[in-house]
DNA sequence: AGTTTGATGTCCGAAAACGGCCAGCGTGGT
DNA sequence: ACCACGCTGGCCGTTTTCGGACATCAAACT
């Protein structure tokens, strides 16, 4: 069932700030292929070796499309994913990507959704797996008893884009009422 | 010690005709890849996804020296390699193509050759992945009691490209000597 | 003259471990 | 009765680990 095929391209990167911390992103000449965290963890997302190149057009497009999205203007992002996955990841991811803003789902909901009820805890990995953090909101995908239960970028950040969609404002120290 | 880098590269193929089988030559653009048996084993030779292309200059070049190499007139080949494996399967490799003409060397002597005398049975299994069948000749390597051991592409046809390069004619049912 | 043994790099298949889960119970407090 | 918890067991794709099997051969045994 593992089926990555290698494609064989090269892929740029550039950074950006965000209220979430330095964000890396990566496209090839598909579309993007990953958005990474400051710390994230260097095996979690599998890529090729990366060029630095400032004025990909796909990555200045994502650039400007995050913006809009942490200024509260953009609900739904409009750019082509390039996905480097198993088969099954890329089910989930697709439909994590259908999730709308402000919206989220449990995990059991996802496995039905792509046709494998059961598949729950697979889910949760291909979860832990999206290559494209915030753009592909699998920050919206949380337990069936509403707990949070984990996110690559840190829960921390997870109840924060959460709170953003939700449209509440940001309470100083509170961030992580659903976490504790 | 697994060092396989990817090449993102694509490779080209074609196949020609030989007295020991039809052959199926691969090039990428850095030179040729591969040289396969008609019945190869999939999975002994790592390849990238192939698409024909009957003009490769690499491949027509190959072809044309293979031809005169089987009509006797070719001892020596000159042509690029581009291999793709680990840095000791290169080492073995590169061990091999030069063993001359009508000349034949142990397993334990390739190992010795290239600083590792006791690796004797990993040089007998790089043998065995070596892509580029006959140019880069391991049918020149056989046992060290004389025996041949094996051969990708059949022990007869290793029996032949021997006695071939012995300058011995063929006799009809006889070449099979040294393998029972 | 046979047989055994140990060293070596790589690959392959099988098996186990590992999660960003979740429904079903049982428990204990009100 | 009811609810809030927490434990348990089963679920499933992916990753990791592990044990052999090899295109061997010299040396030390029986």
């Amino acid at each position: 069932m593992k089926t990555i095929k290698d494609k064989h391209k090269t892929y740029s990167y550039k950074t950006m700030k965000s209220p979430v911390g330095r964000l890396k992103l990566v496209a090839s000449g598909r579309g993007l292929a990953a958005i990474l965290w400051e710390n994230d963890d260097p095996k979690r997302v599998r890529l090729a070796p990366l060029m630095e190149d400032k004025n990909h057009p796909v990555l200045l497009e994502a650039e400007r499309q995050l913006n809009h999205y942490f200024a509260g203007k953009l609900k739904k992002f409009s750019l082509k994913f390039d996905f480097a996955g198993t088969e099954f990841q890329k089910q989930v991811w697709r439909a994590l990507a259908a999730i709308p803003f402000g919206e989220t789902r449990s995990y059991g909901e996802i496995a039905r959704q792509i046709g494998r009820p059961k598949a729950v805890r697979a889910v949760g990995a291909a979860n832990g797996r999206n290559p494209i953090s915030i753009i592909v909101p699998c920050h919206r995908v949380i337990g069936a008893n509403g707990k949070l239960t984990g996110f690559a970028g840190g829960l921390e950040t997870k109840a924060f884009l959460l709170k953003t969609e939700s449209g509440k404002k940001h309470l100083q120290r509170r961030s992580m009422d659903a976490v504790a």
